[in-house]
RNA sequence: GGUCCCAUCGUCUAGCGGUUAGGACACCGGCCUUUCACGUCGGUAACAGGGGUUCAAGUCCCCUUGGGAUCACCA
């Protein structure tokens, strides 16, 4: 078996979206799967529209998701001698030819045919040149064959072919000397070697072209495979009108790389009845014959259900990590004081589908005088309710062991003494430790706050409800 | 419009000639519970339509319809 070689190869345009992301995972997945290697590759032939923030962006998101690439980043701008050359080979050869239409001309050509209802095709005006005309501006384009059929099989989708007269010359290299987008992968998948091509099936089309200029340059054709689009709720190419597209933006929103990766994987890729995918699973199940052959529609809630799963398994101490800088939106710092984070993140991960939610149910912890909810104080709040408090505080100060269990114990024990049920000093409770009336089990909540913080939030309440 | 691709519950999908068409998300109920959740049990819900092939079609073939992509000196 030889080597594969894939590779990702996004243009910096923009961030790394969800589509770009979930092109680079199967890449990333054949090629670990296989052995191979994974390349990545910026497609920044257009000089104009590419950024170095995009290039950060793009490899911020590839680090954020984990996908670690063996060759690169090469960058096509640094390669412009190499398209050159092989241009000039083809010209050479007399496999591609100088055409001196002008841009106005041909649009003007493209115009009419569209308004006759032809198919807009380069008309072949210098394709029989035998001279070079000096002092003009020119273009360099591929000889196409007019004639025969361009075929190949895709891996994803099956048998393609189309007619070859479909196919026009296309230009490889623009009036001021720099090549085009289809000439320069060709020219790169080739000379780096590439074995396998995955990419959107957007390329679908650009693939019979590709295949032609492989053969033209005498080198052998790698194998495709076109991945289906991710579509929005409306069945149309996901955009920014149906949310965030940018991976990154997820992160932000709280979610979790391994709940990305997985929800990704799974868009257009199953495994039987399977729906949890660790990383090391995906390496040893995933094929690229198994990926889907239609579109997707990207499901905000299926993404939001496995964040909620990974947080709920999630290494509290990881998590604890992570939630950091979540905090720190907050005004909370873990450092300064207060409970151990990993503890707390244990009392709040079966609640939370996002790190924004583990982070808003932690702050409470990290608040000593919580702003109680006003509206539960009136619904909760009994004349003798701070009585029941006070008595609890004290027994709960005499506690030798002050874990789950047991407080729980003394919980029982101050009701049975007080002739009350749980219901008639829980939400007063709640109140008095967290603020409001939602969190985790209270008696969790005295574990992780400690005997001393929660007698002295106890306390502190009993003040506020005496009247 | 030409070319190309696609078509099972609302969504992601299993199915590779014979199934009560399965799972997951979402949704609706029951249980659990001092809150919110989690968990658990159950329910609603699909083979786009029409022709063939076959003893037998969601599965194979053709047509129709519908959706998408692409037709640049963008990538």
């Amino acid at each position: 078996m030889s080597h594969v070689r894939l590779r990702f190869a996004p243009s910096p345009t923009g961030y790394l979206h969800i589509g770009g992301a979930r092109t680079a995972l199967f890449n990333w997945l054949l090629a670990r799967k296989l052995g191979g290697t994974f390349i990545l590759r910026i497609e920044d032939t257009d000089v104009a529209r590419s950024t170095q923030e995009s290039v950060d962006a793009i490899l911020q998101g590839m680090e954020w998701l984990g996908l670690d690439w063996d060759e690169g980043p090469f960058y096509q701008s640094d390669n412009f001698p190499l398209y050159k050359e092989h241009v000039e080979k083809l010209l050479a050869e007399g496999k591609a030819y100088k055409c001196y239409c002008s841009a106005e001309e041909l649009e003007a050509k493209r115009e009419k045919a569209l308004a006759e209802g032809r198919k807009p095709k380069y008309d072949g005006t210098c394709r029989s040149l035998t001279a070079d005309i000096p002092g003009r501006p020119y273009v360099v384009r591929f000889k196409a064959p007019h004639e025969g059929v361009t075929a190949f099989h895709d891996l994803i989708k099956g048998p393609i072919s189309f007619n070859n007269e479909e196919l026009d010359d296309l230009i490889i290299q623009r009036t001021d000397g720099t090549p085009t987008y289809n000439f320069v992968v060709v020219v790169d998948d080739a000379s780096m070697g590439i074995t396998t091509v995955i990419r959107g099936d957007d390329h679908i089309n650009n693939t019979p072209r590709q295949i032609l200029l492989y053969e033209a340059m005498g080198c052998p054709v790698p194998q495709f495979a076109h991945v289906p689009m991710i579509l929005g709720a409306d069945k149309t190419r996901l955009s920014k009108r149906h949310g965030a597209t940018s991976v990154m933006a997820y992160r932000d929103m709280g979610f979790l790389p391994e709940a990305m990766i997985n929800y990704l994987v799974r868009l257009g890729w199953s495994h039987g009845d399977e729906e949890i995918f660790s990383k090391e699973e995906l390496v040893e199940k995933f094929t690229i014959e198994a990926v889907g052959k239609s579109a997707g529609v990207f499901n905000p809630d299926k993404l939001l259900w496995l964040n909620a799963h990974y947080i709920k398994s999630g290494d509290p101490a990881r998590l604890a990590g992570l939630l950091l800088p979540f905090l720190a939106e907050r005004g909370v710092d873990p450092a300064v004081g207060g409970p151990e984070l990993a503890a707390v993140v244990k009392t709040l991960q079966e609640r939370a589908k996002t790190m924004l939610e583990l982070a808003d149910g932690a702050v409470f912890y990290y608040t000593p005088e919580p702003v109680f909810d006003e509206e539960a104080v009136a619904k909760h709040v009994k004349p003798e309710t701070a009585g029941y408090l006070s008595r609890l505080a004290d027994v709960l100060a005499a506690a030798a062991d002050f874990r789950h269990d047991p407080i729980e114990g003394v919980f029982k024990e101050v009701c049975a003494e007080l002739g009350i049920k749980m219901g008639q000093i829980g939400p007063a409770v709640r109140i008095a430790l967290c603020g409001g009336t939602v969190s985790p089990s209270i008696y969790e909540v005295m574990e992780v706050l400690g005997k001393e913080e929660t007698c002295r939030r106890l306390t502190r309440a009993v003040a506020r409800f005496t009247v």
